[in-house]
DNA sequence: GGATTGTATCCACCAGCCTG
DNA sequence: CAGGCTGGTGGATACAATCC
């Protein structure tokens, strides 16, 4: 039942409590200081909920007043709150350290509709996994739940399902649920007590824009790199903090294998090896600046890879990584300046070979021109000819 | 190891409501 | 009335499992 002001508004929502009175639909909730496992804290204040949603739930229909209008009738929720900071303390724009104190109970109130359940923290594990939403005896995945409550056509559970107003996409963002990856083994996600696997996090997806293709390619084999990383990370630590920034990245990398790994991404993306030799080869003109790009990063990509398996298999100081980075920065210096150099010369040489041959089919342009005229001038005076010995 | 298939998740888009 | 927010929908995408 979600326990709001009398306003429409939805600030926060509470435990579903013992239900004293249930008639024509209208509910009211006693809410404990034992269901709401506060009894240490001084969070608890007495609150009586009345919530006439029953009425109108159930019979709109999709298209009706989102309201949950019925008959006139507006789904109402009535919170009588005793003690004297009542107001402030149901009020919706000062709800948000309470929201968030709330938010961090082993048990969330969580709505779907029109339907509320509890959500368990502990038994929580992803959207297919995990039955962590109780709701009448009966354990749900979030999934189940949001398909229970009618919305499985959404197949987005992190929104469809609601805790004091905001989805649980936002206590995720926030840090309060940690959702899991489908391949995770804990017990939660396994319903298994005695499981023992470990608990592997949700990574969210690195989605390319639908209509930006033009970048996705290049941006897609990095975003598969990273996302191994982390799942090894993960694999491996156990940790607690998703891979989607580079910080991450930083944090379980040295600097030579950092600046390394990102180095062979970036060439991997541009082209392979392999695959740029075999264009370097058959492309048949003119481009010396093609081959010696090829080779060039073929080589790159060779003395990186020399440089990471060093400073991984050896105990080489990092001076000495800086050295061998120097090093190659310098002769990656001296290719650009070459690539370069071969650059210029092969735009000088396009523009002579473009000069000379405009010059060639302007001459060629002139040279018909000169023997149309020469024909047309035959053809006119063969037919003055023709026309004068006609007419004597 | 590559192709296929199924599942889970995410995103773009739309409609309706609310608010200033 | 414009802009923001919320809810709903269909489809795209990533990933894992399975098959050959």
């Amino acid at each position: 039942v979600d326990a709001v002001p009398v306003s429409s508004t939805v600030p926060v929502s509470l435990p579903v409590g013992s239900l004293i009175n249930v008639t024509s639909g209208t509910t009211f909730n006693v809410i404990t200081p034992e269901q709401l496992q506060l009894t240490s804290s001084g969070q608890f204040k007495p609150i009586l909920c009345v919530d006439n949603s029953c009425i109108c739930d159930g019979r709109q229909e999709k298209e009706s007043d989102p309201l949950r209008t019925w008959n006139g009738l507006k789904t109402t929720h009535i919170v009588i709150q005793d003690g004297p900071d009542d107001t402030t303390a149901t009020s919706t724009p000062n709800c948000s350290s309470t929201w968030a104190e709330y938010a961090n109970m082993p048990m969330l109130p969580i709505r779907c509709k029109n339907t509320n359940a509890e959500l368990h923290k502990n038994r929580f594990g992803s959207g297919g996994r995990g039955r962590c939403v109780k709701l009448a005896n009966s354990w749900y995945t979030p999934s189940e739940f949001e398909a229970l409550c009618g919305r499985a056509s959404s197949k987005d559970w992190k929104r469809s399902i609601r805790f004091g107003g905001r989805s649980l996409q936002t206590l995720i963002d926030e840090g309060i649920l940690t959702p899991h990856a489908t391949s995770c083994t804990c017990a939660a996600c396994c319903d298994d007590e005695s499981a023992t696997g470990p608990v592997r996090l949700f990574t969210p997806y690195k989605r390319r824009k639908r209509k930006d293709t033009s970048d996705g390619e290049s941006h897609n084999g990095s975003v598969k790199l990273k996302r191994l990383e982390c799942r090894d990370s993960h694999d491996n630590s156990n940790g607690d903090d998703s891979c989607d920034s580079t910080t991450d990245l930083k944090d379980n990398w040295t600097a030579g294998q950092f600046v390394a790994d990102g180095l062979v991404t970036e060439e991997v993306n541009a082209e392979s090896p392999t695959s740029a030799s075999v264009v370097g080869s058959s492309v048949t003109v003119s481009s010396p600046i093609a081959t010696t790009t090829t080779s060039i990063v073929s080589r790159t990509h060779t003395e990186l890879q020399d440089v990471e398996y060093n400073s991984l298999s050896s105990d080489s100081s990092m001076g000495e990584v800086f050295r061998k980075l120097e090093e190659m920065s310098n002769k990656l210096l001296k290719n650009v300046y070459f690539i370069r150099r071969q650059l210029k010369e092969a735009r000088e040489q396009w523009t002579l070979e473009k000069e000379q041959l405009q010059v060639q089919l302007k001459r060629e342009k002139d040279q018909a021109v000169i023997t149309a005229r020469m024909e047309t001038q035959e053809a006119c005076s063969r037919y003055f000819c023709l026309y004068n010995v006609t007419t004597i």
